[in-house]
RNA sequence: GGGCUCAUAGCACAGCUGGGAUGUGCGUCCGCUUCACGUGCGGAAGGUCACAGGUUCGAGCCCUGUUGGGCCCACCA
């Protein structure tokens, strides 16, 4: 017996009650299982830090719908699920936490801080968690790892002193993006350009003649950042420059630090910028490193890792960057060398997650060799060995990957990975080894020091795809569920995280870590911008939930939407899909209202009428293509497909035609046979639909089946040549067109809804006139006729009938009064037009040689089936248009 | 400077390997208390598929160029 539905669909309390009884029978979980094919999927880890933001919910319903569509398919489908420690952006929000409580982490040690941050862990780790759960994701969370818990570790510890025995990682004084706030350096990947108004300061340094004395000539340049000055050590001009080629060799002197320094030649310098005249900073600048590289000049660093001056910056020392910068400026300007001021506007590298402009400095620093690596990495892609989604992606994959630069992978932070690499407190010898070595090996000393570096986060996120399956231990998981099959990601994270994935995989463990790659981009506010902190436009996905229900949520962020593209975020389209929902849900409490006495058993061949078969046809139709696009990764077009039917074809056509055999209880075998269909192609939709909309197809699977069965584990519906039905197909769409045509003319004459009439139909083929008898009891009622009379000509039909015209039948309804027949003219007329517009396209194309001897057959017949046809319809409507006129 | 990407109805978007602009949501207009749903039903209006060439029997789709958005990388001091 059937449950009683709520006339309007309330998600809250559904979705909470599903989710939980999916957890208790194990759904989600998979476990090693030889006999299945396994399906495996692993989660991009959010942060710890984080909230549930759009960007999460489209990237987690996208996942959940790949994985619940392959588990249906019998798949032995995983999703591994885990969250990232998130190195800087951890440690920034424990700072903020620990200034509210008047704490410096410095107080604290690094042990306290650990404490601090793992406790921080503790408590917040898990929200982000329990709001993933919120959207349905089906993940196994008896598997969850995280980013930095033992087994992760162990992985990274394998990892790093393998790659630093085979070379791939070593330590360098390289010239690296420092931000002063957060005290610690950063990737190239971190620094973000922002435009800025800012100065050019022309400033010009004194020329020295070859005793040293000041020669009285001058040479000019422009910086945007005079304070650097303290340590340039050189000057540099185009080696082809004519304007200054007599001056290369000659020396200058420096002001304010009064230090000899040489001009030199350079390629780097651009004659036409400016003065052509730049000052070489190897310390402070990275194009001026390599420049000093080049002709061996010192490098002087005048700055603190607070970005304070330092005492290479003389009386300058203990000045903030921009304070020193005001000075010099000022002082220059004392002396007469400063020229002139202009404003500038140019770009500023900033750090990603803090703002703080970046200060390039010469420090030593942990770094990952790319050359070598990066190639197996070019390689899979180019060969098709992992495929992205859209292929377009691979343009900006390769991007990255042909000017890949070695990756500064040591963090000068406390929350991290800390680098395995440890000091002899006597000697000073390195040893990179996964614990603290016993002994040194160079001198024998006991004591060592471990390198307080972390590593940046994505170090160990590169390892996750096998990190998270046991590795470095063989596990019988690692063995099963390598390579995981489809990675679904945002296109801004390729280089920090995809590419490093990538070649981690086949670097460690010989293997892609992925076969596809599935790319999705932004949700952003209906105005088209980022959804940020700074501009307040975020939409809380949480919300909408409360509000619209999770299943509509999903079906927003996937509906209309392709793949890599990014999609703009409407309230009106949640409701649109809330709608959705709701319909669902009336359309199987309708079905279920009418099995409250008898569940429908399976009717025999004879019993189904050409409805029955047509709408089996659709769906089965329906399955085919839904499968195919999910296949290809065609989310979103699959869903649309899913979509139209249950609201068009199912609701307002097949349930429309089955009501009269509901309603005649006296035909029981018919009332069997409608109702067996309803129940089967709703099932069989609920299931195409429920990767998508989890709780409601699971909520009506239930109740419909009565039963504690779960749709998620159900079988995922098979395309079935035997529910092919092509004949019928015809059939009901020869009935719909008419019925549309007759709704059509009414509405056009006013006719209201309640006034019924006669409905004739004429055709001189017996079949056609077959299909209207065939079909009658749903045509009368959806043609609103009062009695529908079929027959083969005109007789006994008044003259001022209203027609229709489709292909092959004529239509007629005497309306007497109700009919203006000036305007039934009118609208023949229009009719006429339209059909000879058809005709003169259809004739145009046909009466094309090349078209007619170089197109495929089948598309010749077609528009030969075509013409024929329109001139069917024209000789009837010029027959019509002459009956009227007497 | 280099690369990528987009331009389709008033708005936001789909449109698979080229075959009548096929379509969705919102909006607009007209009509409907039809016993699942007004979170609904029926009907309608609205598009030179940015522009200019080309390939083809045939182009929204392929090629070239132009214009105008967006993104990424580089960072000329």
């Amino acid at each position: 017996m059937a449950k009683e539905l709520a006339k309007t669909y309330d998600p809250s309390g559904i979705e909470d009650r599903l989710y939980q009884k999916w957890l208790d029978k194990k759904y989600f979980h998979a476990e090693v299982d030889e006999s299945k094919k396994p399906f495996t999927i692993v989660i991009p880890p959010p942060n710890i830090t984080g909230q549930l933001h759009m960007g999460h919910a489209l990237d987690n319903t996208l996942q959940d719908i790949l994985i619940r569509f392959k588990r249906m398919q019998g798949y032995n489908a995983l999703w591994q699920p885990g969250t990232d420690h998130a190195s800087i952006a951890t440690e920034v929000k424990i700072i903020e936490k620990l200034k509210e409580e008047g704490i410096r982490k410095e107080d604290l040690g690094r042990e306290g801080f650990l404490e601090r941050a793992w406790a921080w862990r503790k408590e917040y780790g898990g929200r982000i968690v329990s709001q993933l759960k919120k959207m349905g994701s089906s993940c196994d969370w008896d598997r969850e790892r995280f980013t930095m818990d033992e087994g992760c570790n162990k992985a990274v510890n394998e990892v790093f002193v393998k790659m630093y025995k085979k070379g791939y990682i070593y330590k360098g004084s390289r010239i690296i993006n420092w931000c002063p706030v957060c005290n610690t350096s950063i990737s190239d990947a971190e620094v973000e350009y922002q435009e800025q108004a800012g100065h050019f300061w022309h400033i010009k340094y004194p020329i020295l003649n070859d005793d040293d004395t000041e020669s009285g000539e001058y040479l000019i340049f422009a910086t945007t950042r005079p304070e650097t000055m303290l340590g340039d050590t050189a000057v540099a001009v185009h080696p082809e420059d004519e304007r200054y080629k007599h001056l290369i060799g000659k020396n200058l002197m420096l002001p304010l630090m009064n230090r000899k320094i040489p001009i030199v030649a350079d390629e780097y310098v651009d004659r036409e910028f400016g003065t052509g005249v730049v000052k070489i900073t190897p310390g402070h600048d990275p194009n001026d490193f390599e420049v000093g590289k080049r002709h061996d000049l010192p490098i002087i660093n005048i700055m603190n890792d607070n970005a304070t001056i330092n005492a290479n910056g003389g009386k300058y020392e203990g000045m903030d960057r921009y304070e020193a910068r005001e000075a010099i400026v000022k002082e220059l300007d004392a002396m007469g060398l400063l020229v002139k001021i202009e404003d500038h506007v140019h770009n500023v590298g900033t750090h990603d997650r803090c703002k703080t402009t970046v200060e390039p400095l010469v420090k030593a620093q942990w770094f990952v060799k790319m050359d070598e690596l990066i190639k197996p990495a070019q390689k899979a892609v180019r060969e098709g060995e992992i495929r992205l989604v859209p292929e377009s992606m691979q343009k900006t994959y390769f991007n990255w990957t042909d000017n890949i630069r070695d990756w500064c992978i040591s963090r000068q932070l406390w929350w991290g990975h800390r680098i395995p690499a440890y000091y002899c407190d006597k000697c000073g010898e390195t040893v990179v080894a996964k614990a603290a070595p016993e002994k040194c090996p160079k001198c024998g000393e006991t004591h060592f020091t471990q390198d307080p570096d972390t590593l940046d986060t994505w170090f160990s996120s590169a390892l996750w795809p096998f990190s998270t399956l046991g590795w470095p231990e063989q596990t019988k998981e690692l063995k099963y569920f390598y390579p995981t099959d489809v990675l679904v990601t945002g296109y801004d994270i390729i280089f920090f995280w995809v590419i490093r994935m990538i070649f981690s995989g086949y670097e460690q463990m010989g293997e892609k870590p992925f076969k596809t790659v599935l790319f999705h981009g932004l949700v952003r506010d209906d105005k088209g911008r980022k959804m940020s902190k700074s501009l307040g436009n975020g939409i809380d996905p949480l919300e909408i939930i409360k509000q619209y229900g999770a299943d509509a949520l999903r079906l927003t962020l996937v509906t209309g939407n392709a793949p890599g593209n990014d999609m703009r975020f409407y309230y009106e389209k949640v409701e649109a899909n809330r709608n959705f929902a709701n319909k669902i849900w009336n359309a199987s409490r309708f079905i279920m209202m009418n099995m409250e006495e008898t569940q429908p058993t399976k009717p025999e061949a004879a019993d189904l009428k050409p409805a029955d078969h047509w709408i089996t046809s659709r769906v089965n139709r329906l399955i085919k293509d839904v499968t195919e696009n999910m296949e290809k990764y065609e989310l979103g077009v699959a869903v649309q497909k899913i979509y139209d039917f249950i609201w068009d074809e199912f609701c307002d056509w097949y349930i429309e035609m089955v009501k009269p055999r509901l309603y005649a209880k006296d035909d029981a075998k018919s009332r069997n046979a409608a109702l067996y269909t309803l129940k089967t192609v709703l099932i069989d939709a609920l299931k195409l639909l429920h990767p998508y909309m989890p709780f409601v197809t699971e909520e009506i699977f239930c109740t419909l089946q009565d039963e504690e069965e779960s749709i998620m584990v159900s079988d995922w519906p098979v395309y079935d040549e035997a529910r092919n039905f092509a004949k019928e197909e015809t059939e009901i769409e020869t009935i719909k067109e008419a019925i549309r045509g007759i709704r059509n003319v009414r509405t056009e004459m006013n006719v209201p809804p309640s006034k019924k009439a006669q409905v004739f139909v004429v055709s001189d083929s017996e079949e056609k006139r077959g299909v209207f008898t065939g079909n009658n009891d749903f045509f009368k009622a959806l043609a609103y006729a009062s009695e529908v009379i079929v027959q083969a000509d005109k007789s006994g039909i008044a003259d001022d009938a209203v027609s229709v015209v489709i292909a092959h039948v004529n239509i007629y309804m005497p309306l007497g009064d109700l009919v203006d027949l000036e305007k039934e003219l009118e609208r023949l007329k229009k009719e006429e037009q339209r059909l000879e517009g058809e005709l003169k396209r259809v004739n145009g194309m046909l009466s094309n040689e090349k078209f007619v001897s170089k197109a495929p057959e089948a598309k010749i017949a077609e528009e030969k089936a075509k013409l024929e046809k329109y001139t069917k319809m024209m000789e009837q409507v010029k027959a019509q248009i002459a009956n009227l006129a007497k």
